[in-house]
DNA sequence: ATGCTTAACGCAAATTTGTTGCGTTGTTAT
DNA sequence: ATAACAACGCAACAAATTTGCGTTAAGCAT
């Protein structure tokens, strides 16, 4: 386990606004020396701490208007037909992700899709042809609220 | 609108999957001069299709262990009061995610949090003292199989 | 308490990366 | 045809990142 200090949390939670804020401002914020904050960046990603960089794009300009949110009850709860099943959904590219839920359903999808016909085919390639996908429930997103993955830190 | 040519969705697609590949590496790839690719990105950020640079976190490493989609249904579905509804669900942080749907439910929030306690908190504060929250339901995730933002470029 | 080990720091040099001016090229609209 | 424009590559320049080195501070065992 690695331990993350202040100095850590600081920095973390800056780059989690931008990635492109230089190391030397990092360390004006944080009190740190700019070759400190380069070691820490490095060990806050060599430790898995920081998963990855990465660029948010818009979907809309990229002609991934629909978000669609969905959830799905399988057949089976068997560990091989569940890990089948959820390694299938994951291939899928245009599941940005997957959840496997206690409650009502197992897995909660979110879709980033082109058209309603692009998801049409996904539900029949990625539910209707399982057998362990028993029903499914679509909720189509009239509006992207909040759109993230940051945390409170 | 902003016209996204062939050599922009290849850099996309990069620096979707790390946001540090040097200008220089992208260029080799999509065949274009350091001095392009800086241009192009340039002109992608400034027209919003790179929306943000951000590193992705270990929500684990964290403390942030916890995971739970919740569905809710609102009372009145009046401009006035749904916008009031969602700002509410955007202020909080502990939301990282946010999704006004059509279908059986109104909003679909995607929250990363401590403890269940924690959460248990954030109901009272963001279901039962709001009434115009009708009913909600929570799905814990047990697992997050994908976690991204990833287009499918 | 003293000395040893380790981990992290700052400084400054070295390296890498990002940015921009300039001249060129290719396309489109007059 | 040619003017206007947009994008390109090259090369110089600016900025950011990385690393070696000497120093300091915090445990730990003697």
């Amino acid at each position: 386990m690695f331990e993350v200090d202040n100095f850590d949390f600081q920095i973390l939670r800056a780059i989690q606004k931008d990635a492109r804020i230089p190391q030397s401002e990092l360390g004006e914020v944080v009190n740190l020396s700019t070759a400190a904050v380069n070691r820490r960046l490095k060990k806050l990603k060599e430790n898995g701490v920081i998963k990855q960089y990465t660029a948010l794009l818009n979907q809309e300009s990229l002609g991934f208007g629909l978000t669609i949110i969905t959830n799905i009850e399988v057949e089976s709860e068997q560990i091989h037909e569940l890990d089948a099943t959820r390694r299938d959904f994951e291939n899928c590219p245009y599941v940005q992700q997957c959840y496997y839920v206690t409650g009502e359903w197992d897995f909660v999808l979110i879709f980033a899709v082109k058209s309603m016909d692009q998801y049409n085919d996904l539900t029949r390639e990625l539910f209707f042809q399982k057998p362990n996908v028993k029903r499914f429930k679509t909720l189509v997103a009239m509006s992207k609220a909040k759109v993230g993955l940051e945390l409170a830190l």
